[in-house]
DNA sequence: CAGAACGTTCAAAACAATTTGAACGAAACG
DNA sequence: CGTTTCGTTCAAATTGTTTTGAACGTTCTG
């Protein structure tokens, strides 16, 4: 029975690293997040690097990668010198912040590069010839919908965020 | 004035090939869409390749997993034997349609597997000693949490789906 | 029909991301 | 102190992904 348990944490596991994989994360950290996800008990770096079969530098990279999403916390084990972490269980908050938080990042950078595109694209209209001028309105047209796009995911994601909101309604 | 023009659409391909790596596509599809996503007319093969500087069987192979998307779409043009494409421009039709794809394909998968875990948790809960249970409680209870966040961002990509809704509400 | 113009394919090459493990420093221990 | 236990770092190795380009089949063209 004990095997079959551990089956399931390990199916578990695989899967998880597939479906990080998946889209954006890499398998460690997946895994990582996997292992705590289940787990009872906060877990050293080298319990993980044993259960997770890889080297211990490994989980001190990933497991700091997770942390910086806040998706696990260190937490005090007395009587032990050595780091411990667990999971934060709220999946849904961790997806959400880091939507926002990348949104935002490319966002940022995509919008700047649309600000100097009207800009650039206002000064030349003026006295631009009639294909020219086509051409510039296709341009605005399709900006004004990524601008439009945008303004529209964050105020979804804002919406979102409380996960009160989602748990009741849905 | 026309160096203007290329300066700024290069560099939206540039932008849309950093932030499509940011998450899932590779650098060509991302600005295959992008250079598409701004053009006036449909494009062929070799216009794609000749803009972007990259191989004919990279274009090839990249703007049929755009088609497989249904973010681009083959157009005829009279008069020419050649392959023409333009851009489906609603973007965030092609998301919520892809992130409900992945959502799915991944989510059969894992829901199966929880299927089993609960089934053997369940007969082994049965005559289990007191720590098992325990564990069992705890791996039910993580189980049902993903349970829940799927239900959840099913009814939320189906409720975006329609554009209309969006473009009203927000 | 012979030749040219296309799109497709896939093995190999180029490139990018992840993982390892040895070296290190800091803190705890005795 | 000297030693052990930890976590971190980073260059090198491994692994994974993307891109290229030559070879090919098809369709068109004269």
């Amino acid at each position: 029975m004990e095997q079959k348990i551990m089956d399931f944490v390990d199916t578990f596991i695989e899967g998880a690293g597939e479906m990080g994989s998946g889209l954006g994360l890499n398998r460690s950290v997946a895994q990582l997040y996997a292992l705590l996800y289940l787990s009872n008990t906060p877990l050293s770096l080298d319990d993980m690097a044993n259960h997770l079969k890889i080297s211990k530098g490994n989980v001190s990279m990933n497991i700091r990668i997770l942390e910086s999403w806040n998706a696990v916390r260190k937490v005090w084990v007395k009587g032990s010198r050595k780091d411990y972490y667990e999971a934060d269980l709220d999946i849904l908050k961790i997806i959400v912040t880091r939507l926002k938080e990348g949104l935002n990042r490319r966002m940022s950078q995509a919008l700047s590069l649309l600000q100097n595109a009207e800009q650039t694209i206002a000064e030349n209209n003026q006295n631009g010839n009639t294909k020219d001028k086509e051409q510039f309105k296709v341009f605005q047209e399709r900006i004004d919908r990524i601008k439009k796009i945008h303004s529209m995911t964050t105020a979804l994601l804002t919406t979102i965020s409380p996960e009160k909101f989602l748990m009741e309604t849905l």
